[in-house]
DNA sequence: GCATAATTGGAATGTCAATTCCAACTTGGG
DNA sequence: CCCAAGTTGGAATTGACATTCCAATTATGC
């Protein structure tokens, strides 16, 4: 063996202050064309010329294909709830739901409704191809919905949310609102419907409001 | 020129009833491919194969790949449609918007909540791709909100909606919760947040209902 | 029945992608 | 300073894929 195929779980590799810096540059590059093309409409060429690297850079970090996709999950997870916060953190007002929400649509007008989400692109590609991306990408939807479960759970708790509130599941339909409000922008190339979908979604907990 | 490239619009070709037949097939078969390995999941030869047709016979129907994924996207475009009617064309009640998407969680169920919607999945891969076919698919999400819109508008134009309801919105938001909402349920291999989801907003449209 | 056009088979072409290999170079710790 | 380990370059390999070509076959309108 010579490369660590499996550079996360088993992390028996020492790296160079260079070597993670061209690790990095490798995974960002990668997602971004990923992002813009699509992880079957990436080759590693591609990425190699993007990146200023070579072919053995790229498998000496990544083991395959594969394994650099898992690290441009990760690294989409990471980097998208960190740009979220610190409002992600504090969901626990319709105001700031909606505040949240208003931004995500801005930054889709921004760059002219092109791409959806980076990491609802990735899991509908991956989904169903590569069990390991996809459970993966379960967790990245789990990291994402757990703040909004608990900014409403913060909300019931202090009584301005009803009792009768599956915040839960409220939870899960902003999600949901936003993954398909974000697709149907990408397609129609207007924000329009995505916020009309997340407006709906929080009108609804807007009405399990204890007044 | 030899081959009809663009079957279509300039229909200046006669099909023999085998060829309509050959060319029905070669579809069919590609939505079915495409449908579980993605478009760029599935080869020319692929199709070959499955469909039991020789290359020339799919270059002479349809010209390129592209043309062929345009084609499919009208083919599962049509067919979905025609498999939702005819509830499609009555929800105009909630039970019956309940009752319809009820239905299309228990079919992601049925095949294990692998694959995610028809549409959706093609709009996700393609939309940044190619332009044409992400104009083909912004009209198949219209010609699938349209019946959405009209039951509401119906509901509204008897009276059993306020006059406050944006009905227009509603479907959008609707439809956006189904694709957000599939696409949660293929990640998460359970159909329990394309449930929440629909069922959030289908809610929120209740509210609207005048008593 | 004939001629024209539609249909089909199957090989050939050229491109490009994923991956491997190995040799050369660099770096950090002792 | 030295060595093992980490890092990099770049060519070579192998296979697949989209597409083209041409020749053979079949159907349709007249």
């Amino acid at each position: 063996m010579s490369a660590p195929a499996k550079a996360e779980e088993s992390k028996g590799q020492r790296l160079t202050k260079g070597g993670r810096k061209t690790r990095e540059r490798i995974i960002e590059t990668a997602a971004e064309l990923m992002f813009h093309h699509g992880v079957r409409g990436t080759s590693i060429p591609d990425i190699q010329a993007a990146a200023g690297v070579s072919a053995s850079q790229i498998y000496h970090y990544f083991g395959d294909k594969q394994g650099l996709v898992l690290a441009v999950i990760d690294h989409q997870t990471d980097t998208q709830l960190a740009r979220q916060r610190p409002l992600l953190d504090s969901l626990d007002s319709i105001e700031a739901l909606r505040e949240w929400c208003d931004r995500a649509g801005n930054r889709q007008d921004a760059r002219g409704c092109e791409g959806g989400c980076e990491i609802g692109s990735l899991a509908s590609e991956l989904a169903d191809s590569d069990q390991s991306a996809r459970t993966s990408l379960a967790s990245a939807f789990d990291r994402w919905e757990g703040p909004i479960r608990s900014g409403l759970a913060r909300m019931q708790a202090r009584g301005e949310l009803s009792e009768r509130a599956d915040t839960a599941a409220l939870a899960t339909a902003l999600l949901a609102a936003i993954q398909g409000g974000m697709l149907l922008s990408q397609v129609r190339r207007s924000s329009t419907a995505y916020r009309q979908a997340v407006s709906a979604v929080i009108d609804h907990i807007e009405s399990y409001l204890v007044r």
